[in-house]
DNA sequence: TTGGTTGTTATTAT
DNA sequence: AATAATAACAACCA
């Protein structure tokens, strides 16, 4: 699930539930989804902090404190939820952060491909983003013409190469390109300035979108809204979708609208 | 049982 | 040095 959209999301959650709450407990329900650090010392360092401002860089999103901060990666099926502590405590809830105010932030994960990070300064969250790109959504054209400009490979490989940009995901990736009306197996550097710029503006339209719906929407007239069809057809032209595989991420396109 | 899944990372190959 | 392909991670579903 989690690409930029959600991530957006989450750090909204953040913000509504625990921005400026004291954290009163911290109760790991399964170790698994933390990544350096106990369940003791994490629940040592964070009892007693009070929560900033979350931000969000790419698909990881940032939880200061007055003391460490959190540092959360939701791989492809993580998510931030805020509960009463009297609401059922489900299956993949991993983590549960009880708040001064009674509710409780939780970490559900099914699949526990990443987790929490406990950073003990903003240096520290410096040098765990240090290898992102910039983020997807505040990417303006020139800069982002300027990234692609000698750039070797295919064009979805580099949309979703987070140490280029940060925040796009399968879903993204192939979503933006069906709507540039690009291959995503083009090579970047025999794409023309005009269907870079066709990328960038459907990056920024697709994100604006997503970002609302808190995901990529799966409507119909949209690409991801058709990608788990038995037999997809392209929203478009209404002919059969191809598919394929790009870096190991299965990859959905239209040979007809897709050049 | 097999294959597939919106995440990253390590390893090997090109 | 960059990129690409692959498996691995973990859990579940069809």
């Amino acid at each position: 699930m989690p690409e930029l959209p959600d991530v957006e999301g989450f750090r909204g959650v953040m913000e509504r539930c625990a921005a400026g709450r004291r954290v009163d407990d911290v109760e790991v329900r399964d170790a698994g989804v933390l990544r350096g650090v106990s369940a003791r010392r994490l629940r040592r360092e964070l009892r007693g902090r009070r929560f900033g401002t979350p931000w969000r860089h790419g698909k990881q999103l940032v939880t200061p404190s007055d003391g460490p901060a959190l540092v959360w990666h939701f791989g492809m099926t993580g998510e931030l939820l805020c509960r009463t502590p009297d609401a059922a405590v489900e299956a993949h809830d991993r983590v549960l952060i009880t708040l001064d105010d009674g509710r409780q932030l939780r970490y559900r994960d099914q699949r526990k491909l990443q987790g929490v990070r406990l950073a003990a300064d903003e240096a520290a969250v410096e040098r765990m983003l240090a290898d992102l790109g910039p983020d997807a959504q505040e990417l303006d054209r020139s800069r982002f013409l300027r990234l692609m400009a000698g750039r070797r490979g295919g064009i979805k490989s580099a949309l979703t190469d987070q140490s280029l940009l940060a925040g796009l995901g399968n879903l993204l990736a192939d979503e933006i390109l069906w709507r540039a009306r690009v291959r995503p197996d083009r090579p970047v550097r025999d794409l023309g300035d005009d269907e870079l710029r066709r990328v960038h503006a459907a990056m920024g339209r697709v994100l604006r979108s997503s970002v609302r719906a808190g995901r990529v929407p799966d409507r119909r007239g949209w690409l991801t809204g058709r990608r788990d069809d038995a037999a997809p057809v392209c929203p478009r032209c209404g002919r059969p979708l191809a598919s394929g595989r790009t870096a190991g991420r299965r990859t959905v396109w239209c040979e007809h609208c897709q050049s």
